[in-house]
DNA sequence: TCTCGATCACTAATATATTAGTAATTTAGG
DNA sequence: CCTAAATTACTAATATATTAGTGATCGAGA
């Protein structure tokens, strides 16, 4: 009584991850897209106003965004007057990059209205809810590293 | 002696599920690069696999992938041989997308290797955890929707 | 000191994503 | 019928992603 077995008998989880990202973003998309940034700029944004100026590398590993992309999303960036670099002493390869206070006056203009949508998001899945599943996510990156 | 509040107090959600997919799917970028399609083609093959012959605004909806990257990927599959269209009777406006041999034959190559990428997540996740993260982000996407 | 391997930011070519908008077709309402 | 709105797949323009590869520079060891 035993059918064939499916081909592929899981559930696709990188397709599960990333409609989940595409539900969660969706929210945040009509903020950034009134403010004219990008999802990348954005995510460059925030993550310089927590660690101060970081080089390329160091931004591309920690907001997922591969070294070629970043070179065009960074030009940009400097061209909108979002960002600039500087060049390292002692070594002249490395570069450093740092925020504008054009792009922190846009973080900080858009920051109310990015709490809102975050709290938006926790009244429909809960705060319990939320904060274990940030918990899992970092467990879950962790393990497959 | 309370310090002043970050401008952005949240961890940064879609930041956190984007690093989670990619973590996750670099484990089988391998075997998909190794086979010669990319990452949307395999979602569409897998996808038609389980459904049968779908509509392109069916495939963008379960894939997550816009209609106009729809339009370029499709037309690429199209032209490698690993799916077909045909107009949809009493509709001249919808088209039906159904595999071919070809893809057929590959999906059917890979299931071994994609079966054993999930059982090596597994392995270093757990199978508990991989179960209950399946009904996280069921739960997530339904909650968020 | 010299040199070879590693590192860094970047370019090139192609594929996909995003936003806006379109022609052809269908459908619902008057 | 007949028209207006909705639907479908698509194009255009730009931004980002992926893969491969490059020149400049640095650092460890001979």
């Amino acid at each position: 009584m035993s059918r064939k077995p499916a081909p592929l008998p899981r559930r696709n989880l990188p397709l599960l991850l990333l409609q989940a990202r595409e539900h969660v973003i969706a929210h945040f998309r009509p903020v950034l897209n009134a403010a004219g940034v990008t999802e990348q700029q954005w995510r460059i944004i925030r993550l310089l106003i927590d660690t101060g100026a970081l080089e390329p590398r160091q931004i591309g590993e920690l907001c997922r965004i591969s070294s070629p992309s970043l070179a065009g999303v960074l030009m940009r960036m400097e061209q909108m007057g979002f960002i600039r670099r500087a060049r390292v002493d002692r070594d002249l390869r490395r570069v450093k990059v740092s925020l504008t206070p054009r792009s922190r006056a846009l973080a900080a203009r858009l920051a109310p209205q990015i709490e809102a949508t975050y709290c938006h998001i926790e009244s429909l899945i809960g705060a319990g809810f939320c904060e274990r599943f940030y918990r899992t996510l970092d467990q879950l990156i962790e393990a497959v590293r």
